[in-house]
DNA sequence: ATGGTAGGTTTCCTA
């Protein structure tokens, strides 16, 4: 099984990108984020052709989650009991019995702003529903652009990032307490390569310059943590002509 | 303190 995730930053624009990706990376399950595509306009079929199946909530212009996968996707939820939000951000399905869990947190904008607060808010939301979700699927991936590097070696240049959005405390507490409901982050389960990011600003030269951010994961529940073989970012698709400015993770289970 | 780039359908908003 390989699950994989990319925020793509719009797929109209990206698709040509992810259908090479599928073709070359073969995943299972590909989780995408900020696909930018009202449903009815969604390329089932170029994808179809592709070999995968979609699953899609999505709106005009902003946030935008999809599941393509190569078996069929099953129970799907995209709405929570306690989170009314017109924003899609959250689809979750069952493929093949894996339980995927699809996040596009929200960015937050500046620490100490309105959308900082509903950042954290949705955050405390999506905690307690995986909380009641972990007791019914035991196998479950959450993957997804969380939009929080977890710790200083996920920040290019920590000091300049201290307590900036992406990098505050509480942002970071958010993410240990996700972990502490019985994840793991597959990435650290392995040994990386130093100065590892899934992001760069499309400004400033960072991808060239390496000034990224970690902020694209893949939790795995303590079921899974045997049987994962290996989670690595594929920075090849950020090299190419029109990138998205995020890179696709990818982890490998026997 | 600010700007740089990209995508959307915009005369700015979000990232």
């Amino acid at each position: 099984m390989k699950i994989a995730t990319w925020n793509v930053n719009s797929l109209r624009v990206r698709l040509t990108h992810v259908l090479d990706w599928l073709q070359h990376e073969q995943p299972d399950v590909l989780a995408l984020q900020e696909t930018k595509t009202e449903d009815a306009n969604f390329p089932v079929g170029e994808l179809e052709s592709a070999g995968y199946r979609s699953i899609f909530r999505g709106q005009k212009t902003y946030n935008g989650v999809a599941i393509l996968s190569r078996k069929p996707a099953l129970d799907v939820v995209s709405d929570l009991p306690n989170l009314e939000d017109p924003q899609r951000r959250i689809l979750a399905a069952t493929v093949d019995g894996w339980r995927i869990v699809n996040l596009y947190v929200p960015n937050g904008s500046e620490v100490g702003s309105d959308k900082y607060a509903y950042k954290l808010d949705w955050l405390a939301r999506v905690h307690v529903w995986l909380e009641q979700e972990l007791l019914h699927h035991p196998r479950m991936v959450v993957v997804g652009d969380f939009n929080i590097a977890p710790e200083d070696c996920d920040v290019h240049d920590p000091a300049a990032w201290h307590e900036k959005i992406l990098c505050s405390a509480p942002e970071r507490q958010a993410f240990r307490d996700l972990l502490a409901l019985g994840f793991s982050d597959a990435f650290r389960a392995f040994e990386q390569p130093e100065r590892s990011f899934s992001w760069w600003d499309y400004r400033m030269n960072g991808f060239r310059r390496n000034l990224g951010l970690r902020i694209d994961h893949i939790l795995i529940s303590r079921g899974l943590e045997k049987s994962c073989q290996a989670c690595r970012i594929d920075a090849e698709p950020r090299k190419r002509e029109r990138p998205s400015d995020h890179a696709p993770v990818v982890a490998q289970f026997g």
